[in-house]
RNA sequence: GGUCCCAUAGCUCAGCAGGAUAGAGCGCAGGAUUCCUAAUCCUGAGGCCGAUGGUUCGAAUCCAUCUGGGAUCACCA
């Protein structure tokens, strides 16, 4: 039960029976009703705008009509106050009872309770991470690998058919580079001194291993090939090596991927996915042969006017029509990039979304020229940019430089500060929002730090439970119906955080639909906030203790109450990839 | 120069498809522990929502222009 839908639903309904509203049925749209949380908990449970919205086409003003509106909804047993305020709002408290069958429902569900089918089964294709397999992932790779996971998990708990994919460019120069700097690696493990590395080719000491296993595999044999005969064999060694390293990276910050899309295929056999897809565009008129306007500002100095294959983007939306075939014949990262959305536009998808750092902004116009073009304008496309993380150490910038070789891994911030920290502050900002990532900040155990803040209220929740199994030692808290007394859960306090929790489903599908998976990580906060102010008014009055040893059924009915907070807890950090931990050490 | 993101309390940020007196944390000032983890909680001070116009019953939110910060610009991947 989802107490804004279910009065959603009631208020609609109250709507249509009133004879106002009856008379001019066909031109009011109730489109535009509001049933919210009111910002200000004073004004009630339940707030709408249908007064202010239906006024001006009923031809009355909204407070007359927010007074006929409140008659009928007074009729509701389970509303047992309606006020009108302000411009016109309708304010609704809801009864003890109401509240009282909703934690009943939110215990009977558990885990499931907030899972949502707004979704409508549509297939969802979340592209994430897509990091070059040439090294190991670096602290850049973080925020999109944890932004795109965690939004596939929400879409997922709101209804959509998700899938979690993964673009592996393992075609063009940067591969060759690859191999080259592996093939070096290979000749140093069979005994030749290689000096420094030169400029040009990947220095990391990563690449050692793979040499060595070459060196074991093919001996001398490599060495005695062209580089045309070698070059196809180490870098099908070295980008599977590669992709091994960064599925464990992955792992360690656990996210994990459905599909891993393979950019070579589109270019196997002659290319013939990426002919298709030109081919493809073609024949919908978008491709011609020709040039191109220089580069607006600065002119690169090498800039040379030269006939190649285009893509007539402009007349999809883009700023520039894109190159498809470069005047040496060969193809662009674009063009691959058109055979692989056609591959997944192919493959039925209602929606695909491509998480991507900020520094690829600019390729975002084109990549939605392309959806249009390809698709019709049928597919819906979306680029969600993540914006950078900037690291602190003890409030000093970390320095990083690529050519130094001084860049902090993905793996070395998971090790340090641990995967729960990672994640979760990675989310505790919107994705279009600078970021600063602070090592001591996130390991602090101390309300400061969001992860750990919540994950406490966890550990408080499950601290409860086996306060009550002390107190009550007959008490086979497995096997208990903490749904069973809930009727006995009356106090003010405990009514506002079933309120909190009632938020829950609202928070996963605005979520799931804005695709801002942060609003669910400032909701477990909040929730977490709201469970601790509670806690500690048994500090004050012990009547309001979760467990009292003299009153049994209470304590049960209380448990219950935990129990739902608890589970949402869970469920949303479950949704964020973080862990729910039992207690804190 | 073009494009994208951002501007809200001293600091770091929320603000839910425009709505009622703009919220939280930190910091600051005060308070709560014979009692389920004080690793927490409560109270208070603190804001011309970057600027100017526009849209309307109503704007931090939508539109335009401007200012200031960040990213980006390719036959690269």
């Amino acid at each position: 039960m989802n107490l804004f839908a279910d009065f959603e639903n009631r208020i609609k309904n109250a709507l249509e029976v009133l004879d106002i509203i009856k008379e001019k049925r066909s031109e009011v749209d109730f489109g535009r009703v509001a049933v919210e949380p009111p910002r200000d908990q004073s004004h009630g449970d339940v707030a709408t705008n249908a007064a202010m919205v239906l006024a001006k086409p009923l031809g009355t003003n909204p407070r007359a009509l927010a007074d006929i509106i409140a008659v009928a909804l007074r009729g509701d047993p389970d509303i047992s106050e309606v006020s009108v305020a302000g411009p016109g709002f309708i304010n609704i408290r809801l009864s003890t009872g109401y509240w009282q069958r909703l934690l009943e429902s939110m215990i009977e569900q558990g885990t499931s309770y907030g899972r949502s089918t707004v979704g409508a089964s549509k297939k969802a294709n979340v592209e994430y991470v897509s990091a070059n397999p040439t090294g190991p992932m670096h602290v850049g790779h973080c925020r999109g690998a944890v932004v795109g996971d965690a939004l596939a998990n929400l879409m997922a708990f709101a209804g959509y058919d998700v899938t979690k994919e993964y673009y592996i460019n393992d075609a063009g120069s940067q591969i060759d580079v690859l191999a080259r700097s592996v093939f070096l690696r290979y000749r140093e493990a069979l005994g030749e001194t290689i000096g420094e590395i030169p400029s040009g080719l990947y220095p990391g000491d990563y690449l050692v291993p793979v040499g060595q296993a070459l060196a074991e595999e093919y001996g001398p044999r490599l060495h005695n090939m062209s580089e045309e005969d070698w070059l196809p064999i180490v870098k099908d060694k070295a980008i599977d090596a590669m992709m091994t390293m960064i599925r464990e990276d992955l792992d360690a910050l656990n996210v994990h991927h459905d599909i891993f899309f393979s950019e070579r295929a589109l270019h196997a056999g002659g290319a013939q996915r990426i002919r298709a897809a030109i081919n493809d565009l073609t024949f919908k008129g978008h491709v011609y042969r020709g040039t191109l306007p220089p580069p607006k500002g600065q002119l690169p100095e090498d800039w040379e006017d030269r006939e190649q294959t285009l893509f007539r983007s402009t007349e999809v939306g883009d700023d520039i029509d894109r190159p498809l075939i470069k005047s040496d014949g060969s193809y662009t990262y674009f063009a691959a990039d058109v055979a692989y959305f056609k591959d997944k536009f192919d493959r039925g998808y209602d929606e695909m979304i491509y998480v991507l750092g900020a520094d690829h902004g600019g390729y975002v116009k084109r990549l939605e020229a392309l959806a249009r073009a390809v698709s019709g304008g049928k597919a819906k496309l979306t680029v969600l940019l993540c914006q950078l993380v900037k690291l602190f150490r003890n409030g000093e910038p970390v320095k990083m430089s690529k050519r130094s070789g001084n860049f902090v891994t993905l793996r070395e911030v998971v090790d340090e500060v641990g995967r729960d920290a990672v994640r979760f502050m990675m989310l505790y900002r919107k994705s279009s929002e600078p970021l600063d990532f602070d090592f001591a900040k996130v390991t602090e155990q101390s309300k400061d730090n969001p992860v750990f803040y919540v994950q406490y209220a966890h550990a408080r929740c499950a601290s409860v439970f086996r306060q009550a199994q002390k107190a009550f030692p007959d008490l086979d808290i497995e096997s208990l119906d903490l749904a069973a007394h809930a009727n006995l859960i009356c106090e003010e306090n405990e009514l506002r955080l079933i309120a909190k929790l009632a938020e829950y489903p609202r928070i996963v599908e605005a979520a799931a639909v804005a695709q801002e998976p942060h609003r669910l990580a400032f909701y477990l906060y909040d929730l977490a906030s709201s469970f601790h102010g509670h806690w500690s008014k048994g500090s004050e009055n012990a009547d309001l203790r979760f467990v009292n040893d003299k009153n049994r059924q209470l304590s049960v009915a209380r448990l219950g109450l935990v129990h739902a907070v608890a589970s949402v807890l869970k469920s949303g950090l479950a949704i964020t990839g973080t862990a729910a931990p039992e207690e804190m050490r």
